[in-house]
DNA sequence: ATTTTGCGCAACCAAATGATTGCGTATATA
DNA sequence: TATATACGCAATCATTTGGTTGCGCAAAAT
């Protein structure tokens, strides 16, 4: 029995089922930053850390973040890497607004033509 | 010393600070397909939690954290709650994503402009 | 009047998040 | 060659998230 205790470690089962997509990239307000920022230009963390209250580390654990859902890539250039900020990726969400998009777009058209029929029976 | 051990209570302090934007209420996919289905058409929790492999009240917090975002708005019916898209909170992401979108299409204006040029250059 | 239904709220739990510190490695500089 | 710099990774921690169950209240249905 004492065996079976120490023959069982405790393995780190751990399954993590962490949402890696667009959506989960861009809901952290750093993140977002960042995301602007080397959409403009790209830049490396210590450069970018230089625009946060917070940690290299902490800028590069969020660069991780956005690596993974892939709005960044990186090219490295001897020890340092620049981060990119992938266009592509963020039509994503814009795809998602898509209908939406075309709600309020409607909306307004409903309005116009209200507008329009007013205008029509004033006279 | 002692006294002053028990003058000192441990007090509750626990700082809520809890993010509740646009951008975090579509971190999560439940909560997308919600607003989806609730900006086609108001509708309940329980007539939502019908279409999601959660419990009614797992399908509530979401609504809660939609709410706190003011992504949807409430509207009584007696005993129920009929929840509405609010689509003017829903441009907010497309108001951020203007910047980009202004990149994706600069660059296929440049795209557009090389083409033309290889054309002009061809005869 | 009693029961059923629709709903929010509180308590609880496991897992993820956001940040920190310390460390190892590779590149640049002295 | 020795030192400084740029960076990722692992461990750790407090807080948030996403889900559950159980409860209570008000409106409907019986």
């Amino acid at each position: 029995m004492i065996a079976y205790i120490f023959a069982t470690e405790r393995l780190p089962v751990k399954k993590v089922i962490m949402r890696r997509d667009v959506f989960q990239g861009i809901a952290d307000p750093t993140r977002r930053a960042i995301l602007c920022m080397i959409a403009m230009q790209a830049m490396t963390p210590n450069a970018l850390a230089e625009h946060f209250d917070c940690s290299r580390q902490a800028i590069s654990k969020h660069i991780k973040i956005l690596t993974e859902c892939q709005l960044v890539k990186q090219e490295y250039s001897g020890r340092e890497i620049y981060y990119h900020c992938n266009i592509k990726k963020v039509k994503e969400v814009d795809k998602w607004l898509e209908p939406f998009r075309e709600m309020w777009e409607h909306k307004f058209d409903r309005l116009d033509t209200v507008l329009k029929n007013l205008k029509n029976k004033k006279p």
